[in-house]
DNA sequence: ACCTCATCATGAGGTTGCCTCAGTAACCTC
DNA sequence: GAGGTTACTGAGGCAACCTCATGATGAGGT
């Protein structure tokens, strides 16, 4: 009566998605940062000053939920808002050299368990995973916003973030 | 550009998880179960009545944790507490007919639209990538008998309630 | 100028899925 | 029957999302 064998494949896909997130937080935790504000701040690391609106664009999450992760990081002190000075309703998301700092310590201490996690895999492996996933993410992509929006829950997988 | 394309291998992980969360949810809607209830009844269906806690290690999450699944599944007439005969602290979870109806509607429906996103994967794709997944699983450590962790990690399974 | 509509961020409030801590009842051993 | 152990669960928390509504503001029309 061990644990169960996760018999279905989105079985599996949540078990290890358990461990991710296990062992993510652990990894993080001296940084004092939660998966996901790693990842919104390494988008904004690679991106540059970008509205709140644009950074959920990028993480594939609702305007909403982007605003979170935003309080969270300036809570933190490595980002800073900022009004867009080309539009006073808009809010530009910058990131503070505190957070610069945190954020390459972190990708240079690989201290992602997460990754470890996945570096447990050999290049084939790994390269393989890679593009089963892709390949699942890009199934998805396309179709959606047909009929199934009873609440509206949109991918907003389109257009550039303006200006 | 519109949405990143994801970097790591962990981001690929999470986006595939959204989607397929949302894919599940929206498949589920109908039963008015959530994938971790679904679970759950998998695992009650293929091994008959059992504590809370035995669910628990084989849903890999904590007891507490099973005893909402559980109150969750009873409140929808699923499944039904029973006291153990042999040990009146303990609860069995015993599926109820309903719950075995419904159990068996959603895999003959093949409704999880969560597997209809894997089915979108040829055969070998799909043996890929339960493989590779089933991997990543070992890797952690499939449990926590002496030995089978390479390094002290995070035990989500059998945290010791000393504390 | 004024009015309307789209757009931005965000407040309010909700959901899912987990967790730890503490408590109570029942069991087991001496 | 005391003492420790084990099983479940109430209380309370947290992360990461979501929708809906609201206050500003920008853009465009008349």
């Amino acid at each position: 009566m061990e644990r169960d064998e996760p018999a279905s494949v989105s079985d599996l896909f949540w078990a290890v998605a358990r461990r991710l997130r296990h062992a993510s937080r652990e990894g993080l935790a001296p940084w004092e940062v939660t998966p996901s504000q790693l990842r919104a701040l390494g988008t904004l690391m690679r991106h540059g000053p970008v509205r709140p609106s644009a950074l959920a664009r990028h993480l594939g999450i609702a305007p909403r939920s982007a605003t979170e992760v935003v309080d969270a990081l300036e809570e933190r002190g490595m980002v800073r808002r900022e009004t867009d000075p080309d539009d006073r309703r808009a809010t530009l998301v910058v990131v503070t050299d505190h957070g610069r700092e945190v954020g390459q310590a972190i990708r240079g201490a690989r201290a992602a368990e997460a990754d470890r996690l996945f570096a447990g895999l050999d290049d084939t492996d790994r390269a393989q995973l890679e593009r089963l996933l892709r390949l699942l993410l890009a199934e998805t992509g396309p179709r959606d916003p047909a009929g199934s929006a009873p609440a509206g829950h949109d991918r907003p997988v389109s257009d550039h973030p303006a200006r």
